[in-house]
RNA sequence: GCACCCGUAGCUCAAUUGGAUAGAGCACCAGACUACGAAUCUGGGGGCUAGGGGUUCGAGUCCCUUCGGGUGCGCCA
């Protein structure tokens, strides 16, 4: 039998609706699927394939359904098949075929419910990509941790995936940056020159005021002196110092996001540079591949109506054609005065992320860039030409830290907003992980503080935890015991809430599928909550009965079919760990 | 004005991509404990899925529309 369950079973389905009704066309068939039922007493899989093949064979739904379940009950792998509702087949699988699947689960270990849906294809998931002005903080945490959830479960469904970390070093952000950490080196430096009168001076003002730049600034004018100071530790003209303090700020804050993002146990496999994009000409580049294709031109755009800027005067720019792949207007990538926009640069890494092979590009954004999702796909469309490649945007929209039931403020003015790491050392690095994917990314979040340092039901990392934690506690009992026989003989695994739990295991590697294909990690979250509730439904049968317990010494061929299903359990529960990036807990004490 | 996201129990959120009687947790009510086999469990109440129309065997899900919330809308990135 295929590891996937739900995949053999569907074969047969299509054999026996085809040998029925031999006319039925493809794309039909295509659409007849096998899903796990809501509640038991659906057996354990249903199909729909009597509902989508009714019109081309012109039956009657219920007609096709009672002549496929007739069909599909000859086979022995098949308990019981009935029609059922407006049409579906409920199909009870022969226990032997439900229990064979806990050894092909303690085989593959926690490999198992990995897909070859991806099948090799080259994925790039770009996530965080925070300018790198300073620390990271909450609001850069979601999209961490849905990226590289994301990452790894499309990787656990075959993909060849690479997470990347787009450095936004060339704009003005990081020349305010400069400026910011040079007041800080001309503070090291002994200045007499006042904060306010700094700021003044600097056409940046000071906006990066943190703390956090002192020791940059330190850093520098140890390595430099008075260098790149004017006379008496004043401001030296720019050009004798701004590439030097730029690149050291960068540089510097760049090692500081990678710590908060270590932290957080997010690793991404490359960092590119926009700045360095720029230099090897990558924006002239891809403008000159859109004006080839006639997809640029000179035009004026009209103002927004309703919302029309006081100082909105009519201006000629080069335009992208992007209407012509679906997007509302067209999008400027020069400005008037003739430098690129951000777009035009995000152009150039995009199109340079197609020249590396990648055909599948995957963007984890801010809620706050929705408005920029249609030009982007847009203009990879237009770069991919011929090419098969797509992009996918996943939004993540903003979380609310949550104390004693009032938001907490954040603001970066004045370095007052909340860093990442205060979060990770308030909480672990492992509940916000998995918090932050208990949400649907595009919907509003609020991350509640009291919550999710509660050791209750309430808190789902601690219910997930402390599932695993009773299997290892179990299993690590069980070394005690007597020697018990290999667990040949799964047949006593027969009740309701056995039987649930191997239900729930057997649907992980359709879980993976799905939730990868949706690009969408939080369901593994919620997969994982569910099973942890059906083993510790199965746990609490024994505290009323201790018969009912995994451990029965005078029953050893029990206890090791009842221990054979806990490390399955552990295994998917594990696998399933894995894939969000939290750590399985072996006990649950201090 | 336009675009995108969202609207589900009192609250925070799910719903197997269009499937069967819309589910969990919190809170509330009624029960069970000297704690890693009670950091929990059992039972109960609670819904016109914001409103209206449409598509079809079938809609929380897709289309149109109204209302309400959020994010954006040339020289920020």
């Amino acid at each position: 039998m295929s590891e996937n369950l739900f995949g053999q079973i569907r074969i047969f389905v299509l054999v026996e609706l085809t040998s029925l009704y031999p006319d039925i066309p493809t794309d039909v068939l295509a659409r007849v699927e096998v899903t796990p039922t809501r509640e038991a007493a659906h057996g354990d899989m249903a199909t729909n394939a009597a509902l989508v093949a009714a019109k081309p064979t012109g039956k009657s739904p219920r007609e096709i359904a009672a002549a496929l379940a007739l069909a599909l009950a000859e086979r022995p792998e098949i308990a019981k098949a009935e029609q059922a509702g407006p049409g579906f087949v409920n199909i009870t699988l022969a226990p032997a075929i439900l229990l064979a699947q806990i050894p092909v689960i303690l085989q593959a270990q926690e490999q198992y419910g990995s897909s070859k849906i991806g099948n090799v294809r080259r994925v790039n998931v770009e996530y965080v990509s925070a300018n790198p002005t300073g620390p990271l903080h909450v609001g850069h945490c979601r999209g961490a941790v849905v990226g590289d959830a994301l990452a790894n479960l499309l990787a656990k469904a075959g993909f060849d995936v690479t997470k990347e970390y787009y450095i936004n070093d060339a704009g003005a952000q990081v020349i305010a940056l400069a400026w910011s950490v040079y007041w800080r080196y001309l503070q090291a430096l002994g200045t007499t020159l006042k904060e306010g009168e700094f700021a003044e001076a600097a056409p940046t003002g000071l906006q990066y005021p943190g703390d956090y730049l002192i020791p940059v600034g330190a850093a520098l004018a140890q390595d430099h002196g008075a260098a790149l100071a004017g006379p008496g530790c004043s401001i030296a003209e720019s050009a004798l110092w701004l590439n030097v303090v730029r690149d050291a700020a960068i540089a510097a804050m760049m090692d500081l996001v990678r710590e908060d993002l270590a932290a957080l146990g997010v690793y991404h496999d490359i960092f590119t540079s926009e700045a360095a994009l720029v230099a090897a000409g990558g924006v002239e580049h891809a403008l000159a591949t859109l004006s080839a294709n006639d997809l640029l031109y000179e035009g004026v755009l009209e103002p927004p109506k309703g919302k029309t800027p006081e100082d909105w005067e009519p201006r000629e720019q080069t335009l992208f054609k992007s209407t012509a792949f679906g997007d509302d207007i067209d999008r400027p990538v020069k400005k008037s005065d003739g430098s690129n926009t951000y777009f035009a640069n995000d152009i150039a890494y995009h199109a340079d992320k197609l020249t590396r092979g990648f055909t599948s590009l995957i963007d984890v954004w801010g809620a706050d860039h929705g408005g920029y999702v249609k030009r982007m796909k847009a203009a990879v469309k237009a770069m991919a030409g011929a090419r098969d490649a797509s992009l996918d945007v996943v939004l993540c929209q903003i979380v609310r830290v949550m104390k004693d039931g009032v938001p907490m403020k954040m603001s970066k003015r004045a370095g007052t907003f909340v860093e990442l790491r205060e979060l990770i050392d308030a909480v672990g690095a492992d509940t916000v992980r998995f918090i932050m994917l208990t949400r649907k990314s595009d919907a509003q979040m609020e991350f509640d503080l009291d919550a999710a340092v509660a050791q209750t039901r309430e808190n789902p990392v601690f219910y997930v935890q402390y599932a695993h934690a009773r299997c290892r506690s179990v299993l690590r009992a069980a070394a005690g015991l007597s020697a018990l026989p290999e667990p040949d003989d799964l047949s006593s695994l027969d009740a309701a809430e056995e039987l649930a739990l191997i239900r729930r295991l057997i649907s992980w590697p359709r879980a993976i599928e799905a939730a990868a294909e949706a690009h969408e990690p939080h369901r593994i979250a919620f997969f994982l909550y569910d099973l942890a509730g059906d083993f510790h439904a199965l746990w609490n049968r024994g505290r009323e009965n201790a018969a009912l317990r995994f451990l029965q010494e005078e029953r050893p061929v029990e206890t090791a079919a009842r221990l054979a299903l806990v490390a399955a359990t552990a295994t998917v529960l594990r696998s399933g760990l894995a894939v969000l990036g939290v750590t399985p807990a072996e006990e649950m004490r201090g």
